[in-house]
DNA sequence: GGAGTACAGTGACTGTTGTCACATAGGAAA
DNA sequence: TTTCCTATGTGACAACAGTCACTGTACTCC
């Protein structure tokens, strides 16, 4: 890949100072995913703190028996907080990330992610911002899992979809039932209602967000 | 109170540096917690760090319906990594921290606790241990609820007890409702399941756990 | 256009959890 | 002992979510 085109992958890091851009410009592997491509798996030993800089990463758990569980969504400029704590320990990813689209991610080797915090200030205050943020959206999942009905958790999974990708939610309906971990016909039942509200209209492969706070 | 006695409180902190806990002694506030008594407070302002010295606090979450949902206890030694992620921007607390047992706490200003991070290297990865061994907790809880049943869930909750505060477990069916935001009448009846495949004993007010694992 | 395939809609049924109503039991205090 | 309060036990029922079986519907590739 050419230098050029590396520094330009960094401009989504402009908070981080120079002397650290450079560093991580000539010390880190920077890798391209296609779409649907695994950036992290469960049980994977994790080595690189992982950066995004083009695309969107979906970053969610998976338990035993293939249910997944979204966590949240990286998008250019975003750290995985989870790659940067298991980083230290040699730790094995309780994880999964998969490219959702065409991405760019940079791997920072362990070793020197943690020798930086030390060195950079910027790095440092990077970290500890990505940990507070995962941390807090983490938080917002539990509550909507713990708290909420299935009804609710399906129209906040969609505004956080709004939030990332536009009102044109791509997504099948078996696709949703994964991320919540439900079943399909459970979500379609969900969904129709919701259009009958007029928050939505139903497409196939689709899903066109009209206003989900009429609901 | 007697800073002999403040210096006592300390040995639990004995990971960070000398000149750091001579800090430490000197600038931060030092409180007596009765059983019961509230640490944290949803919608307080967090101003402070706060480490345990002695006691346990339990700290939840709690929505807007009184539902309240544990995330994990605070031994002596540990910090509340959520009050030092707020600390930096003067952020509302989004969960309760509340004195299981009698307890002691240390209330480090969020100005002195962001100074330290740079100024101190204990004090840092300190903080980042913390924010590593309660998100990992996190992770944990959010998969128990999310994937798990009421019955497991009630499982993971008993060894999380056990762990903490021995076989004994003394707690009514509900205030483990509560802490599983489920209903007591639920509760009551998955214990009595439990109880007869011999992993507990009920009692009055109380739990004896003699073996999770042979469920 | 026809066949094949993935997606979506629907009714019937089941199991788990939550709720209601009420019974029972243990402990504290008068 | 009697009284009262709190904790616990239990049956009946309702509601939600998951599963199964099947139908319908749009798109793709010949």
């Amino acid at each position: 890949m050419e230098s050029i085109h590396k520094e330009e992958l960094l401009q989504k890091f402009s908070q981080l100072e120079q002397p650290l851009l450079d560093e991580i410009l000539a010390q880190s592997t920077f890798k391209h995913l296609e779409e649907g491509e695994e950036a992290l798996r469960t049980g994977q030993y994790i080595k690189s703190t992982v950066l995004l800089s083009k695309g969107l990463l979906k970053v969610y758990r998976e338990d035993e028996e293939d249910n997944e569980f979204l966590m949240y969504y990286l998008e250019p400029g975003n750290a995985c907080a989870l790659s940067m704590m298991c980083t230290a320990r040699d730790e094995q990813s309780q994880i999964m990330a998969k490219a959702v689209d065409e991405s760019e991610i940079i791997l920072i080797p362990s070793h020197l992610s943690e020798l930086w915090l030390a060195k950079y200030k910027t790095w440092h205050n990077f970290v500890i911002a990505s940990y507070r943020q995962r941390f807090e959206e983490l938080l917002q999942t539990l509550d909507s899992v713990a708290f909420k009905a299935l009804d609710e958790r399906l129209i906040f999974y969609l505004r956080r979809h709004v939030k990332v990708s536009g009102n044109e939610v791509k997504l099948s309906h078996q696709q949703i039932a994964n991320e919540l971990s439900s079943s399909r016909e459970v979500i379609s039942r969900l969904l129709k209602k919701l259009e009958q509200t007029g928050a939505i209209t139903l497409h196939r492969n689709y899903i066109e967000v009209h206003d989900l706070d009429i609901v």
